[in-house]
DNA sequence: CCATGGCCTTGACCTTGGTCAAGCGGCCCC
DNA sequence: GGGGCCGCTTGACCAAGGTCAAGGCCATGG
């Protein structure tokens, strides 16, 4: 199957692949391989030597950590044209992931072998600096969590990702489609799903959102940014 | 003042510097501004334009985040030998501090330029790869810190730190010497001053360590360990 | 049409660590 | 040498959020 000319214009959605050339990012479509997920299914276990890295095209794909006793943290969730695990690459020559990788739905990565990219990039600054861009954008929200996990609550951390899911441009009474069940949002914001239940409940008490299933209607985006003293506008 | 010898055998010791040739390593110690920080003093604040990166010559230097009401948590404590702010420069022409910066003791800081190192970096590919190597091992220490804040509770933060500080080689009962004010660690590991204090003083109790002011002896690492159910050895 | 199981909600209770307040000890500086 | 300050400790109390247990609500499949 030869498709190309659509994988190459999907992956040019990524940081990393943005700025590369045309013949070196045909090079790597050609040895790239292409999976599919179904939902539950483990892509990677933190620990295994890391020997790629991943672009996801379709589904959704939570990265987490497990405590000892079976607890997990979402560190990340990946989203359709966003790249992962390219950092490990540069943990030196026995690298190993620093996380899990698991499909919450049905999903499809390419796998990208990191001594083929690693060539590649010594050749090619642009796509280099694709990788740097990406990089540091992840570090930011790294340090983001950080803050709202130490310096904020609960209500905090649910309020601000409720607000960061409002789709770009809307002005009206928002609407927000939760992509993923309650649980793994509690896990992403290291909450309880009792606790995110209870919060919801509270806003909902309050007039703030309207909540149906999957569907949470924002009755009030500056009064639900006061609640937490977020600045207005965005 | 040309300090240029030694200054640059002292940056080699960076993983940003580390491989860079002589003659460009020569041309930004030329460039390079050195700064000299009293304790307290800030050397960048969060939201400033990042016009500049650095490296810690001497001192101790923490990046910290504040809550709107003035509650601090320390991401990262430098020490000498390490740079910081290097990521910023990749956030795009208007980039910006994340965090704020300010010395703890007094310090000493070299600052660059980032325009001139990134024009560096179009032409030098060891340096590129030396400053993708230092972002990836600080987006490693900050996943381990969610992962720490998140799925672990006080007492294993502030053990799992005291066994950081053990200087490497050591065997016999190792003797660990605060490097900075508790108040400080604490704010580190994102509990108060109060509750570090009583857990020192639990684990005193407990016979696993002496508490001498700033000095730490472990009496029994061993144990240290268990208490947290971390993994013999290291 | 009902049974099953997953996901979510709700209630009662508990634990960890935060808050507030007081006090101690060393250090600096007049 | 005394006053004051800062960093730290200790105690009493508090509250946010976790834990445990019991249902409710669908969707799915027999």
């Amino acid at each position: 199957m030869n498709h190309s000319p659509d994988v190459a214009q999907a992956l040019r959605h990524a940081y990393l692949f943005a700025e590369m050339s045309e013949p070196h990012l045909q090079a790597l479509v050609q040895g790239m391989a292409d999976i599919h997920l179904e939902p539950g299914k483990a892509l990677f276990r933190q620990g295994q030597p890391a020997e790629r890295f991943y672009f996801l095209r379709e589904g959704l794909v939570k990265l987490f950590r497990l405590s000892p006793d079976g607890d997990e943290k979402i560190i990340e969730i990946m989203r359709p044209g966003e790249t992962f695990a390219e950092a490990v690459m540069f943990m030196g020559p026995q690298g190993r992931y620093p996380v899990n990788a698991e499909a919450i739905n049905e999903s499809r990565v390419y796998a990208f072998e990191q001594k083929v990219f690693l060539n590649l990039l010594r050749e090619s600054n642009e796509a280099t600096f694709g990788l740097l861009a990406s990089m540091s954008r992840r570090l930011h929200m790294l340090v983001n969590q950080i803050e709202s996990l130490t310096l904020q609550n609960a209500t905090y951390r649910l309020v601000a990702y409720l607000l960061e899911q409002i789709p770009r441009d809307v002005k009206t009474s928002p609407e927000v489609q939760l992509t993923t069940p309650k649980g793994v949002i509690a896990s992403r914001l290291a909450i309880q799903p009792e606790t995110l239940s209870r919060i919801l409940g509270k806003l909902r008490q309050g007039g703030l959102i309207e909540v149906h299933g999957h569907h949470i209607t924002i009755r009030n985006v500056q009064a639900l940014r006061d609640t937490v003293h977020l600045p207005p506008q965005e």
